[in-house]
DNA sequence: ATAGAATATATTATGCATCATGGCTAGTGC
DNA sequence: GCACTAGCCATGATGCATAATATATTCTAT
């Protein structure tokens, strides 16, 4: 899977300097500069740019290029919303389908971030972090709703949370609070364990991320 | 507005053939009929497709072609559920936002929607409908759970609305209780109204449209 | 005569068409 | 049933026309 597509590479690449600040809101994006830092032609940068307008990234001035999007801290308290919300209701779906096999993963999935926090492995603790959100919502059923979870989730910067100290523990312990509702059997206590755990992260990522305050005026 | 971009064009022709059931589930969208039969190049197709990928529509199978994704009775009432919390969270968002103008304007939509109905001006039934709801998604000032709406509403074909008796009449109704939670200054009545309203266009939806109701396999 | 505005020109980048390459598949022969 | 070949089609590289903006030049008014 060396480059499977290369306007993925491209929208990929833009996306991350857009969530990291290296590229501000309003500024143009620049077709060929891109494909000249990523070594490729014009049209799967262009190609990757107009899926990133799809995702709400940058937007399109027709004959004028690709213009970063505004992000402000309310859009971004909004976005972690919708993102709970949806967590929380895939939370409360899977519930029921989790097989007792698929249970165990999550507990050993859970056991692996306790003992990688205590070797300061963070990555380790991202990929079983990942893998234990990826187990629940794929037991969901609903791909529709994971759909959405995912561009809500493509927001938040890659290995974000690394930079954030603190966080790694508290997200152990709000995993506990899910695995003992899915444990519970009862899919509200579920849904209300992940919607806060979700609402946490939007939280410290608001405290740490420096965003604009307000919209600049009315479009 | 005559042709502001080939490549929207193209989504745009695609997304509607998809919907309309002219293009199936599992079948291959082949870049060059299509660009024959909008007569333009195949690039812009491709770009337009990839966007189509974005949204949901179109799965990417590599160096194989774009393939029309899977969409389930059970997806379309999971996109009603998300549409239905979206609009209901942005209508009680809009409530304490709305001025008294505004507010003279969903009255003024909502009996122009009446007299058009009586004269059986559907067209202007579903401008004046689309203009109610877009003014309360404005006023909400929301912009990224405006966007997430939007994007579960796409799948929602054009004028479909009007093939389906009695919709009109149904929709008439829920708006004035969306208008009475309005005035009344309620938030969680107007969420609750707007949930509703949605909620009904989905199962009037499900039932009308003739769709798979289970996904064939894991993926 | 100079400052400012308006027009003409030059430059830049988009957007689309065309072309070259190579992967995937089906079809043929053994 | 398997290997090989031929053709189709996705993918992306390149070239060109057009639109938009910046720059320079000219004209006007004070």
């Amino acid at each position: 899977m060396a480059r499977p597509q290369l306007s993925d590479e491209a929208a990929a690449y833009v996306r991350e300097l857009v969530l990291t600040g290296q590229l501000r809101a309003g500024e143009f994006v620049r077709v060929e500069r891109v494909a000249e830092e990523l070594e490729m032609s014009v049209t799967p940068v262009r190609e990757g740019l107009l899926a990133l307008r799809g995702e709400g990234f940058l937007e399109l001035a027709p004959r004028r290029g690709f213009v970063v999007a505004e992000l402000t801290e309310d859009d971004v308290r909004d976005l972690f919303w919708v993102q709970a919300r949806l967590a929380g209701e895939l939370a409360a779906r899977a519930t029921a389908h989790l097989t007792a096999e698929q249970v165990k993963e999550l507990e050993a999935l859970q056991t692996s971030i306790t003992t990688a926090l205590e070797r300061g492995d963070l990555d380790e603790v991202e990929r079983c972090n990942h893998a234990f959100h990826r187990t629940i919502n794929l037991a969901a059923r609903s791909p529709k709703l994971a759909w959405f979870l995912r561009a809500s989730t493509r927001y938040v910067p890659n290995r974000f949370y690394h930079r954030i100290g603190g966080w790694p523990d508290a997200s152990r312990h709000d995993h506990t609070e899910v695995l003992a509702a899915i444990l519970a059997g009862d899919p509200d206590q579920v849904r209300r364990a992940m919607e806060e755990h979700i609402t946490h992260a939007g939280q410290l990522l608001v405290e740490h991320a420096d965003l604009p305050v307000a919209a600049t005026g009315g479009d």
